[in-house]
DNA sequence: AATGAATGAGCCTTCATTCAT
DNA sequence: GATGAATGAAGGCTCATTCAT
């Protein structure tokens, strides 16, 4: 099988994926069916069954995390001072979770997984959010050791700064539905996208210096 | 029926609004079944239609924001600087979030709905977040002119802050799940509570100063 | 307890056999439940069972047939001929089927349960349809007898002649919602009523005598 | 899939079919259940939810009223004198309504429907009954044509024949349950489905003639 | 005597899954 | 290999009825 020439069951295997990333962001895992699931895949009912063995198996196949995981090896090799990397990092981790151009449903599906655990939560945390913690444990590690007054900082310490992090990014995901109401006009294009980034940077930036910096 | 023999029909009530709570911040609002929810409240399936009219009506009425809002009076009448109230705020909020022993699943109930709307959710955003929200951009304010540097603070920045504060919160609800699969040995005892809550608060202050621009 | 004094007991009884049959006559007796018939009846739901037994029971008592008895009774006393007796008993008969005004809903009760037996039809087939059937039986043979050419008429032609007259007679009922539709500005006014029981009574007349005429 | 061998998809079908026709003929349409239906057609509950997508779905395919049509346009090319053919027809049409070795439950369905209308009965009005009142009409003009005695006939008496057949012949089967309780040794075969076509033909050429005024 | 509360059997429907082809 | 057909467990809900007072 060269790149040109897939094979049918391939395409099927592809464009359940698509239509399950979809759906599942969009509807919950619970709330998307397995028959909406083919029929925007334009299969049949079995297929998921087939190729995925259970509707279970689905979800766990449709969560790739190649996009974050080039994010941080990305992030990293920019290779600038911290503090400009946990910008930019901020910067392309909103885009991802808020862009809705972008097909980054991963990111999405997750935050699902976060409310409402699967199965699938457990290959989640092992392959994207233990080492997204990781990273940003390092980049918060690396901004403290610059700014160290002194002090040490605990583990414990650490981690509630990479808390900060995630929890002042992800919320903008989590809380969709209720900014929606909140501020029915407000909409997440690029400059509000860069506008909360930048806020979310600043923010944490003054934060963890303030750990330090007593 | 005196004051001290409280109604058989309001002790069903009772039982299965926390059964309700409990199983709905558990499971999810679709993840629970009135079966499940019945068999827990130790009465029969006809209970919640007969009492509540439908599992939506159990949902609108097993949500109740009494202590969220008696929370913030309480604070509002502290009188203390906008800083350590900020502070209190942050304490109290976060006990309310984690403390597994308090009956508040109610906050965990709309933590799950901001994963997965129900049509309650226009009633959490109306009676509960929205004036949390206002309650947390005042408080955000006064902090704001106490310390502002000549500069002003926009409308979006405001509540920029707010998200921040709010978002760091409820990170520890939201990915709760995630966090004991990160952090296995971790309890949420009073003593790490107030550790979070400290690390939020001195955190979230360190960024809205520098938001200020002194 | 005299007229004056009915007491609370009667009343309510009272009540529900008339909210019962108007349910039954609109709802069928399936249709209606029993709740709603104690909401008509402003009282509580337990009343039914206490008062009847059943909902079954109370379709037993529900129905009396009163109207249709003296309606036979007042044409025998008429002590015309034959023939103007037929012609009365069918305009008579027809103003209780169709008169809207009239609450003959008995007779409503009835034909729903010739399309949808219950335990009760026994009761109504016993009191109230084989006397009527019997009724018709004796007019038809005075007729037969006034008009004999000679011929015997058999017990199964003479009934067939009643079947052809109580058929006529109770299509209008049955049918009455198809005929709403095929006809829709159609209202069974007096002069509409009069006019369909002097078409059912010459037609049948003239049949009646053809049996014999040959 | 040969013309031989019918789907097994088919087959279902067909016997989901005639179950649904014995059950709604025997119990109505909400006194059946789709339970009892799929046991009688000896297959799952969800097969009819899966094969007519509800029960409303499955009743409006269980009526087809082919044999009706079928019945009428027979008559027409039988190209008697219209005595003749309405003798025809009352005598098929009785066959149709009391055999019951003939599956021709639609017939009892439709009578169902008229003491207990569902959705359903504006589709079988329009197609079968509307139709049917028609062929009957014209018919019934004929036989009035021929005997004219000089005098006019309205419309609403030409009406008024057309339900007196219909009426006499209907009465055999919406009081089915109450003929057999007053005459319970009556059985309804060929002979004596013949002795009421005949006499209902009879009855009802008498009846038309006495109209025309002759 | 009379009632509000409570019950459980049963309703139609939906769903992920399995099976025969 | 891939699919349309079929499945049965489970869902929320309605109802006539019963129970404790």
């Amino acid at each position: 099988m060269t790149s040109a020439t897939k094979n049918v069951s391939e395409q099927t295997r592809s464009r359940l994926l698509n239509a399950a990333r979809e759906a599942f962001s969009q509807q919950g895992f619970q709330g998307a069916t397995v028959r909406e699931i083919c029929r925007r895949a334009e299969t049949n009912v079995a297929s998921v069954n087939y190729h995925f063995g259970s509707k279970d198996g689905l979800l766990a196949e449709a969560l790739n995390f190649g996009q974050l995981k080039a994010l941080q090896m990305a992030n990293v090799k920019a290779g600038k001072n911290p503090e400009m990397r946990l910008q930019l990092f901020i910067r392309d981790f909103m885009s991802m979770l808020l862009d809705e151009k972008t097909p980054s449903s991963q990111c999405r599906i997750m935050a699902r997984e976060l409310a409402d655990p699967t199965p699938a939560l457990d290959k989640i945390v092992r392959e994207a959010i233990a080492p997204l913690h990781e990273f940003l444990g390092d980049l918060v590690r690396e901004i403290l050791d610059n700014n160290a007054g002194g002090g040490k900082t605990s583990e414990a310490e650490l981690r509630r700064c990479v808390h900060s992090i995630l929890g002042q990014c992800l919320f903008y995901r989590h809380s969709h539905p209720v900014l929606q109401r909140l501020h029915p006009k407000l909409r997440y294009d690029g400059k509000e996208i860069d506008a909360i980034a930048g806020h979310i940077a600043d923010f944490s930036l003054a934060g963890i210096k303030r750990i330090t910096g007593s």
